[in-house]
RNA sequence: GCUGUUAUAGCUCAGUCGGUAGAGCACAUCCUUGGUAAGGAUGAGGUCGCCAGUUCGAAUCUGGCUAACAGCUCCA
């Protein structure tokens, strides 16, 4: 048989592993496990049949990296065992950047334990144990795990096929159900650490009970585990809720969970982004409405609020008759619709809203700017013909992708199909789909699809954004709505005179603003290019003879409609520096008696670099053209 | 909502065995007029998240509540 690895050709006997292979080698132990010409992964030392080019697999690669971590999963586990031995055993898959495991324990592990499991799992990291693969068909499996005493590890064997083989993991005393591959041994976990606790729901369903869930990483080095757990450090540093506070942008209180505060500064921020919103969706074609916050009980019924969405709506009580503060804009753009006749000349009609909404979101489910209960989508509603859809679609996304580029995000989009409860026709549902689906490939963008994952009332296209630690938020959508137009019965004349329903959707560019400047802010660490920034320019005077030249430079930039700030304290310009600086102000405008007497600016950027002295009407120059052309420096 | 952790000055944090609280930064006043990340002195600022309980005495121990953090669930 003939193996191709690594660029070099083995001739071995049938069912030889790689492992059989590599193993003379002086860097054998960087591979944990191969990977199969059909794609499939096995043990090192796991037999092959017939010619084929294999890969080996190292950290470098994902895959590699998966290997790696599921073993120390099971590391974890067998420490867990070791020490609490009627803890039941659950999952313990690899995950992005780690690994958990799910235990079933009487009492809930403790920060201390953790530590205790720690120190176990380097005491049996040390015993050299292979992990040795089996397979049992699936009857046997379930009597050892029963002998075992392990019920989830039975549930789970319970719900495969009847006639399904299944693979065990013998580590020492130590056995686990487990598709693999594993590490050759367990020696090679060198550098782990266990950074968590957190309950978890058995198989992810809230109706079932909670497990203890550790969660853990490793690398292969301990140099590596320590520059993973800096960067964490690092990236915390770029966490919004802590630069809203130390920028003086915004922040939450006690008093209101869920409903941030913004302070001057975040204002400015925001309302730079409105701007810049309207002006964009005017371009668009978009018209602006704004429907009220509080709406009368009777819309919600008819809408299907008040029947499906009531838990996270805030009510009240309008001369004893109910009203609902809007969780959605839409129930209103579906009045501003019926106020009037509308022709097929008139559409898409695109009518936008910045919607102040409510939501009563789990208590547990808040996270700073990111997931909030009051909150303002930038919102729109498209109402069309069938033929218009896709087109409209293709530029919806166009728009979103024009946004999220100017901010120079990265960002992934998600298709979401037809769940299981849903309302509307087949016909319907391929032709909205299709229509989504089909604008998405025209344009040539990778998405992925997430089958099942719509609204009931349609599919969506979602974009995410990543946070500061990696999390992913949903930020644009496009939903198509196949119930709403039906509910308040939305017509357009057709050309043949005749009345048709509308084809609508919703649409967000921001999603909400609240969490866009979440985003915008872990984005930017806080430095905000010039044009978003709340202050653009820190004018600093060396000492207060300058102090009206630098009163005439802030009137000059206050004139090119820039935002400067001016700081004529008695202070050192060192002091005056560096408070501009971790303020993360873009620019920092200095002046003496130097640059006084001629009417000139020595001007420092907030990465420390001297730009050098240059005339006032210069110096607005440069600021003004960043801001205008919403430079992202 | 669930599991776990946490809550002391505007911010970041210390506070030992239960004896009514401390630092740095920020703030105020004064001195200092200084050239690119912290000049000096003095001062003010806290019902130790809230409510009960134990105790002669609670920031400290116990219980409840509230809020935050991490994860799970949720995000028609």
């Amino acid at each position: 048989m003939k193996l191709e690895m690594l660029g070099q050709s083995f001739d071995v006997a049938e069912g030889s592993s790689a492992g059989d292979c590599l193993k003379d080698r002086e860097d054998f132990k960087q591979y944990y496990a191969v990977k199969l010409a059909d794609g499939s992964l096995i043990d090192m030392f796991a037999p092959i049949h017939g010619d084929q080019a294999v890969t080996p697999l190292t950290f470098a690669s994902e895959e590699g990296r998966k290997v790696y971590r599921h073993s120390c999963s099971h590391l974890l586990a067998i420490a867990v065992k070791n020490l609490y031995p009627a803890a039941k055993l659950a999952i313990g898959p690899a995950i992005e950047n780690g690994y958990y495991y799910d235990f079933d324990v009487e009492t809930p592990f403790t920060p201390d334990d953790l530590a205790k499991i720690e120190k176990e799992m380097q005491k049996v990291a040390r015993k050299s144990i292979r992990p040795r693969r089996y397979t049992l068909p699936r009857a046997e499996a379930i009597a050892l795990m029963q002998e075992r005493a392990e019920p989830y590890k039975v549930e789970l064997i319970e719900d495969l096929p009847e006639d399904e083989t299944l693979s065990f993991y013998e580590m020492g005393d130590f056995i686990d159900l487990c598709v693999g591959p594993h590490l050759p041994n367990l020696t090679y976990l060198k550098a782990f650490k266990l950074t968590q606790i957190a309950g978890a729901y058995w198989r992810g369903n809230e109706h079932n009970k909670m497990l203890c869930r550790i969660y853990g990483t490793c690398f292969p080095t301990k140099d590596q585990l320590a520059e993973y757990l800096q960067q964490i450090e690092e990236a915390k540093k770029r966490d919004h809720r802590k630069l809203g506070r130390d920028l003086d942008l915004f922040d939450m209180r006690d008093e209101g969970p869920g409903f941030p505060f913004f302070y001057p500064k975040g204002m400015v921020l925001r309302n730079i982004l409105e701007d810049y919103w309207r002006q964009v969706h005017r371009r668009a074609g978009y018209e602006e409405i704004k429907t009220p916050i509080m709406l009368n009980r009777s819309l919600w019924e008819r809408s299907g609020h008040w029947d499906h969405y009531k838990d996270n709506m805030y009510t009240t009580k309008i001369d004893d008759v109910d009203f609902a503060i809007k969780p959605m804009n839409c129930p209103g753009g579906m009045l501003v619709y019926e106020r009037k006749l509308w022709s097929y000349r008139e559409l898409p009609c695109r009518s936008g809203e910045l919607g102040l909404v409510h939501r009563h979101e789990k208590s547990g489910a808040l996270h700073g700017l990111m997931r909030v209960r009051c909150f303002t989508q930038d919102d729109a509603h498209i109402f069309m013909t069938p033929e218009q859809i896709r087109d409209e679609i293709k530029g919806v996304y166009r728009l979103i992708d024009e946004v999220y580029t100017l901010f120079g995000f990265p960002y992934t989009v998600e298709l979401s199909t037809r769940p299981e409860n849903s309302i509307g026709t087949d016909e319907m549902w391929e032709l909205a789909t299709e229509g989504l689906q089909g604008a998405l490939d025209e344009l040539g963008v990778p998405y992925t699809v997430n089958e099942g994952d719509g609204a009931f009332y349609g599919p969506k296209i979602d974009f995410h954004l990543k946070d500061c630690i990696g999390r992913t938020w949903q930020c644009g959508t496009i939903q198509l709505d196949m119930n709403l137009p039906e509910r308040f019965d939305l017509t357009y004349t057709g050309s043949d005179g005749e009345k048709h329903r509308p084809v609508m959707i919703h649409r967000v560019v921001f999603g909400s603003i609240e969490r866009f400047i979440g985003i915008l802010t872990e984005q930017y660490g806080g430095a905000f290019p010039t044009w978003l920034a709340p202050v653009q320019v820190k004018i600093l005077t060396i000492t207060d003879r300058s102090d009206d030249a630098a009163k005439e430079l802030q009137g000059l930039l206050l004139a090119a409609d820039l935002r400067p700030e001016l700081d004529l304290r008695n202070e050192k310009i060192g002091f005056k520096v560096r408070e501009a600086q971790m303020m993360k102000i873009p620019y920092m405008f200095v002046l003496g008696d130097r640059e006084a007497a001629d009417k000139t600016v020595t001007i420092r950027n907030r990465k420390g670099d001297n730009l050098g002295t240059v005339p006032f009407a210069e110096a607005v120059a440069m600021v003004k053209k960043l801001n205008d052309e919403k430079t992202l420096d």
